[in-house]
RNA sequence: GGGCCCGUAGCGAAAUUGGUUAUCGCGCCUCCCUGUCACGGAGGAGACUGCCGGUUCGAGUCCGGUCGAGCCCGCCA
């Protein structure tokens, strides 16, 4: 007999049908068992007799008679005819999965990883982090960027230099990708638009709720652009699109977490650091010195305000100071203590940085040199600027602090599966 | 790197100013129950309170050390 799926079980009705799931709780009454099963579409109340042999957890399939019955969730359930545990469970849960909250704490729920996942609040979370996935793929395809792989083994420091993680590599020293930048900029010069889905590494001994030492950033680089709004604009009906089909494709994800809609805004309000750090200090009193970037209270009244102001769960901040922006930044064309760079905020937390790159080569040397970077060693990068790489510019966002934000997560933790931070390599 | 908290059955928590047998819920085991769906009911097992040392008549509780974990700041996505 063909498998049936169990979010299908309803065209089964009155005949016979073969599921193959997991057990996922049991309740025994005495004289009847219910079973409840969950394949990976969904889940069914299997009635089985008073003899049966299972156990939470276990591997199982069930063949028998499908009857439509008000009484069980779902309006159908399967009469068990034959149940054959196929692989069991030989140790007792840590947890209780059947459970509408599993109340664990996050190391808990991290060092039983193979397990907490299967929970369908946890299994919701990356239900939404592959819709997530899904959507920036076609929504960027859609506007003609070209998706690309670039690797994340790398033979010299780019940006920075102190957070890199350091890999033996044959004889020599490799560093982990701390960032697509160079590779995205040079393919502007190809394919005019990019985009990568890939993975970033950064070796910074952050011990917060929002970082992690691994994640996979959503980057985006596009040519000839008319200045930085250009990249504000597309960003924002890109995200827009995408918010869009998560909510319609994840609808039964987002009500485990009680969430309404995603609205994402026409325009997302745009203000500019020190104009934003002005209102915080007068409307709620949160003074951040000047020159810098504003701290994560901060941010999160940034949040707030836009919430009350424009009622976006967005906002985005512009014109961070020279000094806070990488070398290949564009300064600003009115006021050279500032850049074309930007931040997008998403209820009070940063997921993604972007801005206009300097595109010319002399300029190019000349900031390095302003900002006291040698240029030696990154000759095969400078060179790309040599053969007329058009006005461009792009952004970098990370994707699970998209997802913590959408939901609610206490921690970004929640939205990896196998998280990787400094004391947790494993599982 | 700086600061702050926390380690109690498999899981989540409690234990008054230090007080005698360490409590509760979930899970687990046994029994009862034919319509439950966080099933219910009765009973039971399960903890050298992270570890080492100190103070004390007496330590889960106070002190020192050690190991482990978490959070905030910095930095960032």
């Amino acid at each position: 007999m063909e498998r049936a799926l169990i979010s299908q079980i309803s065209k089964y009705e009155g005949k016979s049908a073969l599921i193959k799931g997991r057990v996922f709780n049991i309740r025994n009454l005495g004289n009847i068992v219910f079973l409840v099963v969950q394949d990976y579409t969904g889940t069914i109340q299997v009635v089985a007799d008073k003899d049966v042999e299972v156990k939470t957890g276990d591997a199982v399939v069930i063949e028998g008679l499908v009857k439509k019955d008000e009484r069980a969730k779902g309006g159908f359930e399967l009469k068990s005819e034959k149940l054959e545990v196929v692989s069991n469970t030989i140790e007792d849960l840590p947890f209780d999965l059947a459970k509408d909250d599993l109340n664990l704490n996050l190391v808990t729920l991290l060092d039983y990883r193979p397990l907490s996942l299967r929970h369908p609040r946890v299994q919701a979370i990356f239900r939404l982090y592959d819709l997530l996935l899904k959507s920036y793929e076609i929504v960027m395809r859609e506007y003609d960027f070209t998706e690309i792989k670039t690797p994340k083994l790398l033979g010299a420091a780019t940006e920075g230099g102190a957070n890199f993680f350091k890999v033996k590599y044959f004889e020599k020293e490799a560093t982990l990708a701390q960032s697509p930048q160079f590779y995205k900029q040079i393919m502007v010069g190809v394919f005019e638009r990019v985009f990568e889905i890939g993975s970033v590494f950064r070796a910074e001994p952050h011990f917060t709720t929002r970082h992690v030492n691994e994640y996979v950033g959503l980057d985006a680089e596009m040519g000839f652009i008319k200045d930085f709004y250009d990249i504000t604009k597309t960003l924002n009906i890109i995200l827009k699109k995408m918010f869009s089909m998560i909510e319609k494709e994840g609808k039964d994800c987002l009500d485990l977490y009680g969430i309404k809609g995603l609205e994402v805004p026409e325009e997302i309000p745009i203000i500019k650091l020190s104009e934003i750090k002005k209102i915080i200090k007068e409307k709620y009193g949160h003074d951040i010195s000047e020159g810098t970037d504003i701290d994560p209270k901060g941010e999160e009244l940034a949040g707030q305000y836009a919430k009350e102001k424009f009622n976006s769960d967005f906002i985005f901040i512009t014109h961070y100071p020279y000094s806070d922006r990488p070398f290949y930044t564009m300064p600003s064309p009115e006021d050279e203590k500032e850049t074309c760079g930007f931040d997008l905020l998403y209820k009070g937390l940063e997921i993604a940085t972007g801005g206009q790159r300097i595109h010319k080569y002399e300029e190019l040397i000349k900031n390095m040199k302003k900002k006291k970077i040698k240029p030696e060693g990154m000759e095969f990068y400078l060179n790309v600027f040599k053969f007329a790489i058009p006005p461009h510019g792009g952004w970098g966002m990370g994707s699970e602090r998209i997802i913590k934000q959408m939901l609610g997560l206490e921690s970004i933790k929640e939205a990896i599966l196998f998280p990787r931070d400094v004391k947790r390599l494993i599982p």
